[in-house]
DNA sequence: GTGAAAGCGCTAACAT
DNA sequence: ATGTTAGCGCTTTCAC
């Protein structure tokens, strides 16, 4: 192994003037030498050692992609989390930093691992509020989250306007002229405001501006993990009150999809029957049968923003820290109907 | 920064009995000290620095997954690669090591990421004959390939039997009643063995024993990178000469679904006016109209194989290379049609 | 079973 | 502009 000594006896230099040489500090050597240096590194193929060199300068450049989720979970299965992250891998390497990712339960195992390595920064994707508290307690690197409706004041987040898709969803319903309306999604088990909540609240105060109201009868919420059977329960309900409800605001095209599929095993048609609007704009979207009409988020977006205000917060050390709201947009496909 | 020292410190012994306790060495230690000095680690919630670590013990418990491809490329977003390193995740972390995610797109990237890092282990995907080799003389740590038919005889790989694949497509076509066959592929560029050629190979042999001749006028490759325009003008073929062709077995899902597509535009009826068989089992076949029947290989299985692999060869430290190669199954769906 | 001490390869403060 | 040197936190050999 070639190390910066190495170089230095080779050159008949110092390890310092090598080292600043490495570092692109070329105001502290003389062109010839930094000349000549750097072709000693290059003909000996001279690679820094990062452990010493994070050891030494206490940064390890490395930045920490963090997945929570259940034990065992393929997270990055998820076509979310795959985007969102696949779009971090160059970001961060155009920092000309490393990605570490990591799936974790607990937070004890967060702090551990962004400790031990000397972590610079970290991203995250599904943390619930109780452990963004902690975690921000047990550790002092720039940390970004995502979607999180925290009131924690000092934490760095970047979300979607929810709120605003289930605006987009209510009024494209009353737009197409339907006035029985429901909601399906995921029960988050939280209290206080998160991401269904907002979706839902965004759709009701829509509906309810134009003096609609959204029968509690008709709002469904489902487990997270396999919703599968939940939703055959909701489809059943649905199936048996078709003509009580003729659009169901959905808050995730995987959620929304799964419906479509179990509506059509009954027999109810959609948009015939029923029309959905779904919410993230995934890939599946544009193969559903009818493809659907959904809420789009940018979710490469996300990533970028999410990794730019890392890197500003690292290079401006005591930078105060940011919430950021991206806009959504409604895309329009096959899953609503257009009542006369 | 709570360091080793300072627990030797406050135990009152050396940082060698810590260090012997952080590191499971029990037979070095009373077990006295052990108990007290476990509970002194606890207590400060000393976590060891793996910088530290990997410079004195020349180990980094770090294992790259390395992607090869084109700069700014989403390469997690391609549902493949995201259930391969998706799952590779978890099989890592069990193992108590970590993770490095890494696109490149020149070997001497990878291997000086590989040694700045000290990293243990890599697994790749979407490597090029040319470049196993360069990568294979730059580093001596192990490294785990994935459908690579490279004659390398020193390198591990994991790779399904994709011959085996093109021959249960064959049957499946002629237990149909189908005997007008096409074939459409990635061209990969590489001469010698590949995915792509073996697919075709197990294709035509299959044919040939059943005295069946495959027309190349009805096979095509297309680019890798973005294939819509290629695939345009496939359709465009097969539509106009659609009685000489009844059949189309398609190398890889992506390609299959985009056929479908763009034969659905031109009002060619599949599996009616043409059947298809596509090859990965990848999620959107399901949602496919029609559903794809498909040549189906297990992803998560590879890619934990891939990782079984890899620490086998860390742990025994000079074992030699294996190459593994799994097994594909034919997923009936309804994009073939039964000829009577 | 325990401790002393020599590195691992690098950075950065300080001296020249 | 260049060199000297003291660490960074840990592992590991060797002696006791």
């Amino acid at each position: 192994m070639v190390t910066l000594k190495d170089i230095a006896d080779e050159a008949g230099v110092s390890t310092a003037t090598v080292s600043h040489v490495v570092n692109g500090n070329t105001s502290k050597v003389s062109r010839e030498n930094a000349l000549r240096i750097r072709k000693i590194i290059q003909k000996r193929q001279y690679v820094p050692n990062s452990s010493a060199r994070t050891l030494a300068a206490k940064s390890s450049h490395i930045i920490a992609g963090i997945l929570i989720g259940g034990a065992g979970d393929n997270l990055l299965k998820d076509p979310y989390n795959a985007e969102f992250f696949g779009e971090m891998v160059w970001a961060v390497q155009d920092h000309g930093y490393y990605l570490m990712i990591r799936y974790v339960n607990s937070y004890e195992e967060v702090v551990r691992s962004l400790r031990s390595w000397n972590i610079d920064g970290a991203v995250f994707v599904g943390t619930s509020d109780r452990d963004i508290r902690k975690i921000q307690q047990g550790i002092q690197i720039p940390l970004i989250f995502t979607d999180s409706y925290t009131d924690l004041k000092k934490i760095s987040n970047v979300g979607i306007n929810d709120f605003q898709g289930g605006v987009l969803a209510a009024e494209h319903f009353l737009q197409k002229g339907h006035t029985k309306l429901g909601f399906v999604g995921y029960s988050t088990g939280e209290q206080g405001k998160n991401v269904v909540a907002e979706r839902f609240n965004g759709f009701q105060s829509a509906l309810a501006r134009h003096a609609i109201e959204l029968d509690t009868k008709r709002c469904f919420y489902v487990t997270d993990g396999d919703p599968r059977e939940d939703i055959q329960r909701v489809a059943d309900v649905l199936a048996a009150g078709k003509d009580t409800v003729s659009g169901v605001f959905v808050s995730a095209d995987k959620l929304a999809v799964a419906l479509l599929e179990a509506l059509a095993e009954r027999s109810i048609g959609v948009p015939e029957d029923i029309s959905i609007i779904g919410y993230d704009d995934l890939p599946i979207t544009s193969n559903a049968i009818p493809t659907l009409t959904t809420i789009r988020q940018d979710i490469s977006q996300k990533a970028r923003i999410a990794i730019d205000l890392l890197f500003r917060q690292i290079e401006e050390k005591d930078k105060s820290p940011e919430n950021i709201t991206l806009d959504v947009t409604l895309v329009e496909r096959d899953s609503v109907l257009q009542k006369s």
